[in-house]
DNA sequence: CTGTAAATAT
DNA sequence: TATATTTACA
């Protein structure tokens, strides 16, 4: 009975996987480009949509790349990654000289996996923002996660609005959001299909609407432990999706490290052993759907406070 | 820019 | 199939 209190801003290095297994960044890809321009992106999907209507776009982009430009310092995205075939393992020689090498720059971002740390970030910078702020431009600058755009969060707001929409309706306010710590039981999972990836992040209590009567909501300044750790994290998360996941999760990973000009290297693979340290006990996360938030590693002992996240940091 | 809706891919 | 994510439009 220590932590009752819950700051649902719980420990995210905690839930990082393992450190071996988010390195597959040196699958050397084909350069994107040359992969769109041979148009050998995903081999699972391709030109198989059904005869049903294809109004709008879809694939098969024509040779030419809208590049819109990715500012992206740190690291570009979600470089299109084959999911099943294997070829991408050593195509190498795809274009080396050819020209050009621009790989990481303005790709088409496959699909971004919302991992359940990532989730757990986003909810984070909602909570620190408020429902006020809480706009998806706000919300991805302050993820602070490279690779995020604002479409990506525009489209999971709308998402994790459902779902908090949808607690609210169903339970009634009973601390819908179980995360937090104990925060009244968990609540069976209403729609185990609609709030699968939201029921396993943490959602912090305050998330309902500010007109309800709900008395106790205040915004506790939890000021984010390490901030590079979770850049790390979510990048990280964000790239090498989790290999774990339940049944069968699509296992894409994102490359993150994709140094457009070969400059940068990879941030959080040189840091890994520095501030990625475990317990010691070999527990992996078997089941992620279940985050054991029930530690506030805040600045108890350790004077951690950090004010706030780095506001201009885009 | 934000929100919502529809389409698509997995 | 259903779900998640992406994209387009208002």
């Amino acid at each position: 009975m220590r932590e009752e209190d819950s700051n649902w801003f719980s420990r995210w290095e905690e839930e990082l996987p393992s450190p071996e297994e988010l390195m597959p960044l040196s699958q050397t890809l084909i350069t994107p480009d040359l992969a769109l321009a041979f148009d050998i992106p995903n081999p699972t999907n391709n030109t198989h949509n059904h005869n049903n209507n294809t109004p709008t776009q879809q694939q098969a982009p024509p040779p030419t790349p809208p590049p819109p430009s990715n500012p992206l310092p740190t690291s570009a995205a979600t470089p299109p990654h084959p999911n099943s075939a294997e070829f991408g393992a050593d195509s190498a020689d795809l274009g080396s000289g050819a020209a050009g090498e621009e790989p990481a720059r303005t790709l088409k971002r496959p699909r971004l996996v919302w991992t359940p740390q990532l989730h757990k970030r986003f909810v984070d910078a909602v909570a620190h923002l408020g429902i006020k702020n809480a706009v998806p431009k706000t919300i991805m600058q302050l993820m602070s996660v490279d690779g995020l755009t604002r479409e990506n969060v525009a489209s999971h707001l709308q998402k994790y609005r459902l779902y908090l929409k949808r607690m609210q309706g169903l339970s009634g306010g009973s601390g819908g959001a179980g995360g937090g710590g104990g925060a009244g039981g968990l609540t069976a999972a209403p729609d185990p299909a609609t709030d699968h990836l939201f029921a396993s992040s943490p959602v912090p209590p305050h998330f309902l609407h500010p007109g309800r009567s709900n008395s106790e909501h205040f915004l506790p300044f939890v000021p984010v432990a390490a901030l590079q750790q979770q850049q790390q994290m979510a990048a990280v998360a964000a790239a090498a999706a989790h290999p774990q996941l339940q049944t069968q999760y699509h296992r894409q990973v994102g490359h993150f490290g994709s140094p457009p000009n070969g400059q940068f290297e990879h941030p959080f693979l040189s840091r890994q052993s520095q501030t990625v340290h475990r317990m010691g006990a070999p527990v992996h996360n078997p089941v992620p759907g279940y985050v054991e938030d029930l530690e506030s590693a805040n600045g108890r002992g350790g004077r951690k406070v950090l004010t706030l996240f780095p506001t201009g940091d885009d």
